[in-house]
DNA sequence: AACAATTTTTAGATACATCTAAAATATATT
DNA sequence: AATATATTTTAGATGTATCTAAAAATTGTT
């Protein structure tokens, strides 16, 4: 099959394609790889020859419909085995992503079905992001921000932008957890810091924490 | 860390040692690893200067205390990957190695401690193998072959030394399992075959079949 | 349109793990 | 002890994935 490499690009280029839909630079993806632009090139080059990803010259990739198929089981492995690390192996949600790194790699169809069905086949993985189905299909959508609500509306919140170790702590810090419902006491126009109350408790958030939440509104 | 194919190199060596205590030929590590004996060189070299063996030329490899303890951790993965693969995930024994080869060089010292936990602190493996603990201690010991019992003496199934696909599968076919009783009613003297009666049924079985057999034997 | 800045590609190098073929060493046989 | 055979090592090559430095192409600015 693929190596290791080959398919931590793949993913990449899945996740940079929402933003860059004309085509991922070469640059974008070595800042993404954490690697040199020469580096890219010559893999990008590798991925083209393997009918992974279309490609002409200084016009940057987008995958193909193989490539992409690829990057959506890698993708289905990741939060799979990160739904396992935390439901049944005792890890927090900050712990999780380097293991499942490794083990999104780990080659076996029957594995992936078998771990999926074992944890209930689950929707969403521990930050909220929707875990593919064995036919690639994401059943749900990530839709809003917690920015993007407005003043006396309620949300509950489904999963996270950022999933960095730092902000997950910070959540764990202030008590908000996937399910949680955050209800908007004042949104400041000046910088978009928001008053919002969880659990009968207020609490001030900056317009980057609003901004890495997913919500799902509460019809009032 | 080590690599890949450091650790299996290692995990090679450490099963080779019970055979060839003297030191591990590089033909001997060829034929296990399926390669070249100019690659094992190559290899023996790099750990050898990373200090997890001890080498002289022309006089075979051996193990260090580091060498050691990094095969051993490597067997301890192996182990649980399969143990959970078999209880928890619906795979059949005569399946689970290839993938157990793959999960075993996942790093992380927690997820094998909270797998060992999930699974009950297992002490043999779905073939019967000993499972080290997180300090590397086989807490048992594969004593016996049936091949080793004499006539009227009955044993309990409780491992298998050769882990093919084609024995397990022999095995099953045959409703020979672990936790089994094994009573030897007759010994062919000549070719050493035995009958043997399983569940009050009589089989006959070869020796290439009652050596590949750990028992532990019955008082009676 | 010309020049400058940025992006991307190419050329050439390094590290790893492997191979084949040849040389060196060890072991077995007469 | 000399010779033949088997084992092991060395030398040199290949493929993958990465890097630096230089060249080429694109994009932005006067
Ligand atoms: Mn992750
Ligand atoms: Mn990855
Ligand atoms: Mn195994
Ligand atoms: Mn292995």
């Amino acid at each position: 099959m693929f190596s290791f490499s080959e398919e931590n690009y793949l993913k990449a280029i899945f996740h940079l394609q929402k933003k860059y839909s004309g085509g991922v630079s070469t640059n974008a993806l070595a800042e993404q790889m954490e690697t040199k632009a020469s580096s890219v090139t010559d893999m990008v080059k590798k991925l083209s020859d393997k009918e992974l990803v279309k490609y002409k010259k200084y016009q940057g990739v987008k995958l193909s419909e193989k490539g992409k198929k690829t990057a959506v089981e890698v993708i289905r492995k990741h939060r799979l085995w990160e739904v396992f690390l935390v439901e049944k192996l005792n890890f927090s949600w900050d712990e999780v992503h380097d293991i499942a790194e490794q083990l999104e790699h780990i080659k076996s169809a029957k594995l992936t079905n078998e771990l999926d069905n074992f944890l209930g086949n689950p929707k969403r993985d521990p930050h909220g992001d929707p875990i593919p189905d064995a036919q690639g299909n994401f059943r749900i959508a990530n839709n809003l921000l917690l920015a993007d609500l407005e003043k006396g509306q309620t949300g509950v919140c489904v999963g996270v932008k950022d999933s960095s170790t730092e902000f997950l702590r910070y959540l764990d810090k202030n008590h908000i957890a996937l399910g949680k419902q955050i209800h908007i006491v004042y949104k400041e126009e000046y910088d978009k810091s928001l008053l919002v109350k969880i659990d009968d408790k207020e609490l001030l958030i900056s317009h980057t924490v609003s901004n890495n939440l997913f919500v799902k509104p509460i019809e009032s």
